[in-house]
DNA sequence: CGGAAACTTTGATCTGGATCAAATCGCGAT
DNA sequence: ATCGCGATTTGATCCAGATCAAAGTTTCCG
């Protein structure tokens, strides 16, 4: 990966994690305040346009990120081209493969957003010296794991139209400004992105949006801004 | 869960443990060898027949259990029915889900097997004092999330040709009495199953494996048993 | 053995979502 | 403003896989 050095913020001390995103996260949230002032001397702060790759398929990468701003989308692609969004993170998660150097898979910037580089020998070295990184790093593990199968059963048995509702209600629920009964937010996929997530294509994606607009159960202001006045009634679309 | 008293064998003594086909898997690998005892002590072998449950889907459970013996399927079933096969596990893998009390899922012999069962309690304070345990299980975990995803990629953007032809590669590579060149193995799964692991239909399943068989990709006797006279080809297939 | 239930295959038809093909929208650049 | 291009929607048609239906197979039990 390459490390734009011009951005490295006042990353030596710990002013710049203070104020951090990641500060209580997955990673930083679990070590000591020595490491985290090693870990910080040795991070750089990094801003990643919408669609600009993080690490690539089939590379070996020798930096992991945390999120701090943006969400970030993990692609599989079959060598014909046919690719499948297998997750989402959002801030402040960590983005890596520890204990493989090679990732089967790549992450891309699906929003503008901004991570914080380590790199991987160095935190590689905290796992196996601080079981709580260990322990927080495993946890996350299980979590994506149970949201990789819980995906699972979206792809392989439900219909268009669940799929997209199972979508807007996945989003929502993690980029949450919501308010009592409704609430709204800002697509961080375009169609083709969501089609890649949902197993569907394109076409599809859009007849099953302005169908649950028809129907009333979402409002859809500029494409990317969605509202959902009950909530309620998204998760029956569901029927989970 | 109900543990059957009566199967229990010469657990309190290593002697058990000695010639187990999980002495060095994912948990007991990471034991010492007091530790071992200790939950060699607290364990139960169990027999299990094919399609029995280990963990009811949303059920509270105070046991892990490592497999002997045998293959067990991770399932998610929808309140109206559907249902999607999300994992399959082969011995000596571990099967619970450290850290959360209530499954998301239900784990169902899908052969007969044999299992041996322990107490969570005793298992989460091992884990917490054993960072070589943790370690052994996030491992595990990272590798499920791994195939959970490539999962992702075949339920999502395979077509059912493919889907049936990955499964069964899926199946040679695990189950694995193979030659040279030509594999052989017993499909742990029923149609119906490997329907709801691929999100078809039991009748496409069928359909594909005669086509898969017609082409020459394999051979099929008694429904079950398989042959794969070139995985490559197989392989090919997967286009992946 | 025989008979029935369960599982699997095969056939006929239907349909949800894909594909092909235009519009239309929105946004940045001129 | 207006042009132009990529993103999105909408429409027409097609087809892979679902559904409906029936005929083998296998297993298992009396």
């Amino acid at each position: 990966m390459d490390v734009a050095r011009g951005e490295v913020l006042d990353a030596g001390t710990l002013v710049a994690c203070r104020s951090c995103q990641a500060r209580h996260g997955v990673v930083c949230g679990a070590l000591s305040s020595s490491q985290l002032r090693e870990l910080g001397r040795h991070s750089l702060r990094r801003k990643v346009d919408a669609g600009s790759e993080i690490i690539a398929q089939g590379a070996e990468s020798s930096f992991y990120s945390n999120i701090m701003r943006g969400v970030v989308k993990l692609c599989k692609v079959m060598p014909d081209g046919r690719q499948q969004i297998v997750g989402l993170q959002f801030a402040p998660d960590f983005v890596g493969r520890p204990f493989v150097r090679e990732s089967t898979l790549s992450a891309e910037a699906a929003t503008d957003s901004e991570i914080c580089v380590f790199p991987r020998n160095l935190l590689d070295r905290m796992i196996s010296e601080t079981p709580e990184l260990q322990r927080s790093l495993h946890d996350q593990a299980l979590k994506e794991l149970d949201a990789a199968r819980e995906w699972m059963l979206t792809l392989g048995r439900r219909t268009a139209e669940e799929k997209v509702a199972s979508l807007l209600h996945l989003i929502a629920t993690h980029a949450e400004p919501q308010t009592a009964t409704s609430t709204a937010f800002d697509l961080p996929l375009s169609r083709a992105e969501i089609a890649d997530f949902l197993g569907l294509t394109i076409e599809t994606v859009s007849r099953q949006m302005t169908r649950l607009r028809k129907s009333g159960v979402i409002r859809i202001e500029n494409f990317r801004h969605i509202i959902v006045p009950d909530m309620d009634e998204l998760e029956r679309m569901i029927s989970a």
